[in-house]
DNA sequence: TATTTTTTGCAACATTGGTGCAAAAATGTA
DNA sequence: TACATTTTTGCACCAATGTTGCAAAAAATA
């Protein structure tokens, strides 16, 4: 398993140290996606603030995670599939967001629809946030 | 103008201030999206941060404004159509952020499709972002 | 107009995110 | 393994954003 998440290092080209470890196997233990707040609360591992801030910014820019649309304030990140590369991120899957237990998921299989925009829009990213209750909820 | 201004805070049970007014008619004159900041750094008006705040909250709770997801840490709101009520927002329509002018506008007419959900998810509210190049700044 | 209720502004605080720089850790090389 | 080089981390400090309590001001009500 740690060598897993050491080759998924070694892949981006990024130094192995204990930190990034860490918070790359929240993310592959995590059914959904993670806040800032989340990886910074963790328990059993106490890292700098500002390790925390760097530590995703370089997972987001190297594509092996994404961020994820949110109506509240917060920035929250999810593991992107195989497709994504760094610098460009291909990330075309439905995020939905419970209500009771207020975990936001990345539903894989559900692609977004096509949406026709008025003339003189060029469209490049779409991405559809829905809420409601997941299927562990009801 | 004002007179309507005045009706729709009180439709909504509302107190007639300045401050409200004013904000109100900004998103009355505003063709997309505005964020707190927008409202804040408003140069014929000016009003305490935590004035600014509170209205907002108001706004949503009533239903007057709705907020739009994005994927930064911002907030953005923009005025609910008709069809809003207190509490209950109906939002369906497509959100576009400009890439270029960094505009957010309300795409009225174009609807959400259907997305079909995994069974056990219960769907209750969509947003679709579509971020691209407006059709000004084309 | 006077009284009650609501809203505003201020101060103070909490949270979130960013920067520069020296110490520490990781990498590459002998 | 030991060393030099590169990268990352942690700390201190700063800036922006958002919240709360409370007294003063404004709006609604009588």
């Amino acid at each position: 398993m740690m060598e897993q998440i050491a080759d998924i290092l070694k892949k981006n080209q990024l130094s192995i140290t204990e930190g990034r470890k860490k918070i790359l196997n929240m993310f592959l233990n995590s059914p959904g996606a993670l806040a800032h707040a989340d990886i910074e609360k963790n328990t059993d591992a106490s890292f700098d603030r500002v390790t925390v801030y760097r530590t995703l910014q370089t997972f987001v820019e190297k594509g092996i995670i994404h961020n994820i649309p949110t109506t509240d304030n917060s920035i929250l990140y999810a593991l992107c599939k195989d497709n994504c590369e760094a610098g460009h991120h291909h990330d075309n899957h439905v995020h939905f967001i419970c209500d009771v237990c207020d975990k936001t998921i990345c539903l894989e299989n559900v692609i977004i629809p096509e949406v026709r925009l008025p003339k003189g829009f060029t469209q490049k990213q779409t991405d559809v946030v829905i809420s409601g209750i997941c299927n562990k909820c009801k």
